[in-house]
DNA sequence: TAACTATGATTTACGACGCA
DNA sequence: TTGCGTCGTAAATCATAGTT
């Protein structure tokens, strides 16, 4: 019993990466509210649905983006202003 | 005293969300043993009382504190798998 | 294709807050 | 007041996908 158990467990260990469509909504959502990055759970469930994920993988998701961009911010850089530049041409139309 | 951590949030606009996590002991990855014999008396009751969390804790050579979190975590574990499959 | 790196998921350990 | 419950999270680690 405690093998097929742990069988099943690990097997929800496969994973795919998500997206580039589903990364880049994310991105957009972390770097916008970089003050504060995280999502309230209603936000969460309109991220999911918009990247086509679960609520948990959305979670699952700032939890990492926040600890490995605290980790390096210097290597984020780049990517910080990319998409400070595009939410910036977003809120002028 | 506190100016240079203040530099560093004036570089990389306002990353001063909280938890400084100070002082906190490392997560420390349980053995192959101690997980089986946690999950097995999980499968018996996902509740211990007092004197059965001694007694694992003794067992385990785990502190009565980690086998209640453990326990308190396994849970929200379970809780979370059950959500999952309800789904599909 | 064997390293090496990026990334999504899981595992320990708490703080915050609830309830009896 | 104590003490264990859940919830959300940090941080470390795991395991595989992607890259060089």
């Amino acid at each position: 019993v405690m093998i097929l158990r742990s069988r099943f467990l690990d097997a929800r260990r496969k994973r795919r990466n998500f997206s580039k469509q589903a990364t880049e909504i994310l991105n957009e959502y972390f770097y916008s509210h970089l003050s504060n990055p995280y999502p309230s759970e209603e936000a969460k469930e309109e991220l999911a649905k918009k990247c086509s994920i679960t609520v948990s993988q959305v979670s699952n998701w700032f939890g990492n983006k926040r600890i490995r961009y605290k980790k390096n911010i210097g290597k984020f850089q780049e990517e910080a202003n990319l998409y400070a530049a595009k939410t910036a041409v977003t809120a002028a139309h | 005293g506190s100016e240079d951590k203040d530099r560093t949030d004036q570089t990389n606009p306002a990353a001063s969300w909280l938890h400084a996590r100070s002082s906190r002991k490392k997560r420390c990855p349980y053995t192959k043993y101690q997980t089986l014999e946690l999950e097995k008396e999980f499968l018996f009751n996902m509740y211990l009382t007092r004197d059965r969390r001694h007694e694992v804790a003794r067992l385990l050579n785990l502190s009565e504190r980690q086998v209640k979190i453990w326990f308190q975590n396994r849970r929200m574990k379970m809780k979370k798998m059950n959500k999952e499959q309800g789904k599909e």
